[in-house]
DNA sequence: AGCACGCCGACT
DNA sequence: GTCGGCGTGCTC
């Protein structure tokens, strides 16, 4: 009713209504300005603008949501300052996307349009909008998806319903990358459906693993299947993406949806990219139909007509986004599938007990790959251990055998918690460890000759002297990757030995003899699988406190275990109990399940949400009152939390409470915020430079049930 | 964030 | 009487 300027010409919309690129929680609402007549026809939804905010003369960076006829704002409206670029960036539904994102997480809408909109590049732009039309793309052919019984995964496609899908284990090989069609530039458009020129070489058809032997290439089970599903549903012309935990998967699971998906219809999204190949890629990935595949910033990639969104293995904790509002992939695709209508796959080996939970909840469908073909484990717990070399190596007998034997004709694949040689070094006399004299952390070797170094902070640890005896000789303690292999050597003369952990990257190895080292989650791929696989270190990657070590340490051997070929055998060494009959029996969500009921008695996530509350005492004691009724359990805290970075006097708590109780509980921390953001001003006289913000919400962070990790560089 | 508005103490 | 301290609230 605000707006009484002169008529709409051409009966344009007049008002833009726009979301401000501000972190401050008060300024996260809709803001309407007035589209001035030189900007009509540009103003549009989607695009960047400049807008005056009163105070300050200051002009604000913003995007417009959408342009209604009549604001809602009572009062005189600014009018738009400036079009940054005619090209609409923000699609509708990732605005809503990240609105409900910003919503669970009580945080701040332009915090996720952070996340979810690369920068602007001014090149990208001009290119996209000089783009010639389209030739019709190439038709894509309808792959069953293979591994699943009577099309239950087709079925869940078609009918955009939601699954837990135990991945097809073993790497199965695909026929050759679907060939680039060569567009005439500048020509018209091709009949649609044509055969497909011959390839053109330029395009970025990876070189695959195994190539050269059979004209296929080698993928993991799960690539296979993501891929099919994409396929499928490109052909029904919706969009599919295709989320993975790093850059080795996104390589796995590219070379398999090209051999089935034309390259052009292809948007990669990867963190090594730059921002202009980002921009590119969103601004294609919105341009209609295609396969987005891409690591966890692709959940957020534009799709005009999202038909599928699949992750694999959600457990893996790159997808815990370290920025605000930290909000995790799955939950981000959870929304957006309820938004958008989606199908929704979450993929694994293992099965993590937020997934287990949906499933008992009847929300997932649990479905699980025809007539299993599952890794062969022999656990080997109660084994003795061999003597000699296999005996300083930790490998039992039968292991060892197995493992020989297998080395002669292939890669043997041998999984070790740590990187390096000596993962720890102790006192020589009074057995104290090592510690770094900077910054406390525990020393190490990265060689067998290596000076000690430490861990956390990399220092150097030169005169080394005991601080509880004085003593200046050092022991070293625990197997590193780069141990295991000097003692294989030995053990195994004239095999090859390849040592891959996080200092020295293998993607991949040939298919001739070797014996294979490497640190979760490093393993490299081979084609046609390893002839056999050992697992080494259970019990001490077992040690470690906090909710996720089992189910961390499950997914860890499961993905390992999936590497090996079909008929190989897995040895897990040293375990015994539910962990190694989960892994016998290939029923991983069974530990999920037992997992998921201890957490439900304790009122642990994620059998409950929680929310943590750092700050002045006030603020959060004031925080947890404002939250009523809604708590589950006793209130964790508040207990003060110490650190460099704290101000002193911080505290944190942590409430925990039901799902249920989501909308309402984030609704009132963020109100909270609000309210303390902009009555903060209390600075004490003189010597605080600047006061810290009174109150810090973060929901869902697993960190305080956490032991860091003391193992990792 | 910045900036205006407004309500109490010390001053010409 | 007025000036200005900074606590409080607002930004279309």
């Amino acid at each position: 009713m605000g707006s009484d300027g002169p008529d709409t010409p051409n009966g344009a919309h007049r008002v833009a209504r726009v979301v401000l690129d501000s972190p401050l929680p008060q300024l996260d609402r809709l803001f309407d300005y007035r589209i001035p007549d030189a900007l009509v026809d540009s103003c549009l939804p989607g695009v960047r603008v400049r807008v005056p905010l009163r105070t300050g003369n200051r002009i604000a960076d913003a995007y417009v949501v959408e342009t209604p006829d009549e604001g809602s704002f009572p009062g005189d409206l600014s009018a738009v300052a400036e079009v940054v670029s005619p090209v609409p960036v923000l699609a509708p539904e990732v605005w809503r996307l990240a609105r409900a994102v910003a919503d669970r997480a009580a945080g701040v809408a332009s915090d996720v349009l952070r996340l979810a909109v690369p920068p602007r590049q001014v090149r990208v732009e001009k290119a996209f909008l000089a783009r010639t039309a389209d030739a019709a793309p190439p038709a894509v052919a309808v792959p069953a998806v293979t591994g699943y019984p009577d099309g239950v995964v087709e079925r869940i496609l078609e009918d955009c319903g939601r699954a837990a899908l135990v991945a097809v284990a073993h790497p199965v090989r695909l026929p050759a990358p679907v060939p680039a069609v060569a567009v005439p530039a500048g020509v018209g458009s091709q009949p649609a459906g044509s055969a497909p020129a011959p390839a053109a070489a330029g395009t970025t058809a990876p070189d695959p693993v195994g190539t050269a032997e059979h004209g296929g290439s080698w993928v993991p089970g799960w690539a296979r299947t993501f891929a099919e599903a994409a396929a499928r549903t490109l052909a029904a012309e919706h969009t599919a993406i295709l989320v993975v935990p790093d850059f080795r998967d996104l390589g796995e699971l590219e070379r398999a949806v090209h051999a089935m998906v034309p390259p052009e219809r292809v948007v990669r999204f990867d963190a090594k990219q730059t921002n202009g190949q980002r921009a590119k890629s969103a601004l294609l990935a919105g341009s209609g139909p295609v396969v987005v595949i891409g690591n966890r910033a692709a959940v957020y990639a534009p799709a005009a007509d999202l038909g599928l969104l699949a992750i694999w293995d959600d457990g893996d904790p790159s997808f815990m986004e370290p920025r605000a509002p930290y909000v995790h992939t799955r939950d981000v695709a959870l929304i957006r599938t309820v938004q958008s209508g989606a199908a929704l796959l979450l993929a694994a080996h293992a099965r993590s007990t937020d997934v287990q939970r949906l499933v008992e909840l009847g929300w997932l469908e649990d479905v699980r790959p025809h007539r299993a073909v599952v890794p062969r484990v022999v656990p080997t717990a109660q084994q003795t251990s061999a003597e000699g070399y296999a005996a300083q190596a930790r490998i039992p007998s039968s292991a060892w055998r197995a493992a020989r034997e297998a080395s002669r004709t292939g890669p043997v694949l041998v999984q070790v918690a740590s990187p390096g040689f000596a993962t720890g070094l102790a006192c020589a006399e009074c057995g104290e460890r090592a510690r770094c004299r900077r910054c406390g952390g525990p020393l190490g070797n990265a060689t067998s000759g290596g000076a000690p170094q430490c861990r956390w902070c990399g220092a150097l640890a030169a005169g080394f002297r005991c601080t509880t005896c004085g003593n200046g000789t050092l022991r070293q303690v625990g197997n590193g990757a780069q141990r295991t292999a000097e003692e294989l050597g030995r053990a195994f003369p004239g095999t090859r030995i390849v040592v891959a952990d996080g200092l020295r990257q293998v993607d991949e190895v040939d298919g001739r003899p070797a014996v294979v080292v490497a640190t979760r989650g490093a393993e490299p791929a081979t084609p046609g699988g390893y002839a056999c696989v050992l697992l080494l270190d259970g019990e001490r990657m077992l040690a470690r406190e906090g909710l996720r070590v089992a189910e961390d340490v499950l997914r860890i051997w499961a993905n390992a275990a999936a590497r090996t070929a079909a008929g190989g055998a897995v040895y897990l060494v040293g375990i015994g109990g539910r962990l190694a009959t989960a892994m016998v029996t290939w029923r991983l969500d069974l530990p999920a399940s037992e997992e998921l009921a201890d957490r439900r008695v304790l009122h642990f996530p994620p059998a409950v949400r929680v929310a943590t509350l750092t700050g002045t005492e006030q603020a959060v004691t004031a925080a947890v009152e404002a939250l009523g009724d809604a708590p589950v359990g006793p209130v964790l805290g508040p207990v003060p939390v110490e650190g460099a970075k704290t101000a002193p006097g911080t505290v944190r708590a942590i409430v925990r409470f039901p799902y249920a109780h989501g909308n309402e509980v984030a609704a009132t921390l963020k109100a909270e915020m609000i309210r303390r953001s902009s009555t903060r001003r209390a600075v004490p006289r003189g010597s605080r430079r600047r006061a810290a913000p009174t109150l810090r919400v973060r929901l869902d962070d697993l960190e305080p049930f956490t032991e860091p990790r003391p193992d990792w560089p």
